[in-house]
DNA sequence: AACCGATATCGTAATATCCGATATCGTGAA
DNA sequence: TTCACGATATCGGATATTACGATATCGGTT
């Protein structure tokens, strides 16, 4: 069973990125903009926690988007060892987009399914993420 | 919710590696001998198939489990372009061991949910491997 | 002032992933 | 039969991912 919920995100991350293609970003890019969609900022340990890797993994992907013009990083008030994330115009714009195929694909794929089964999908997920 | 998703996978997929320490995998090691747990034989293509990846991707992790002794590589009787791979006795304990341990951390993250829910998240990741 | 923990980056390494090219093999058409 | 084409896996090379250890800076505590 957390078998085919692998198989699923890998089938999900295909569709994303052959739905993305035009923005020229990695899949791990693509994730760091979704988690910023909400246009809080957020410091690299906030957003690893996210997207679930270390900090450390996160620097190069935000080196690649910050010499994009994606995002910018800036010091927190009151702690300079923080950097804030944020998104600029087109980092918002990419996010989006990304925003919008999610939602797509969503759509597509949940459509026909009903509001119990998603619920029921929603209690799964949020159990495993609360194991992890 | 696709984020949510794939946040469930990162979580578990940790888990996973936490429990499995022992063995000394990889995640993708790990999910190739997962996927051969049944003791049936396959192809490269056909595991790829399943763990969505190509064959080129396959190489080197089964390079890696043959050097450990856990899969052996054969020829399929009747063409001799495909190459079948199968579990040595080393490989069926630590795909024991897997399965075991994908068992455990689905009893503990879903023990306390109603068969709907899991039922629900069942044709929730069937309808995204679909649309895969 | 001195220490310890937090924060992010850098250096380095192992792994993952895949594209194009290659070698081999099976199959259907000429 | 022969030959062209598709299937199959591997190899070479490229890029991305991930993270550990070390480093530099900074905040808070004593």
């Amino acid at each position: 069973m957390l078998l085919a919920l692998q198989r699923a995100t890998h089938a999900t991350l295909q569709l994303i990125a052959a739905d993305l293609v035009d923005l020229d970003l990695t899949a791990s890019e693509i994730n760091a903009l979704a988690n910023l969609a909400d246009g809080e900022s957020r410091t690299v340990s906030q957003l690893g926690a996210a997207v679930g890797v270390k900090p450390t993994t996160l620097t190069s992907v935000l080196d690649r988007l910050e010499r994009r013009g994606h995002i910018t990083r800036g010091v927190r008030a009151g702690d300079r060892r923080s950097v804030l994330i944020e998104l600029t115009d087109s980092g918002r714009e990419a996010a989006a987009v990304i925003t919008r195929s999610l939602a797509d694909i969503e759509r597509r794929a949940l459509g026909a399914l009903s509001v119990e089964a998603i619920a029921g999908f929603h209690s799964v997920v949020s159990a495993l993420i609360r194991e992890g």
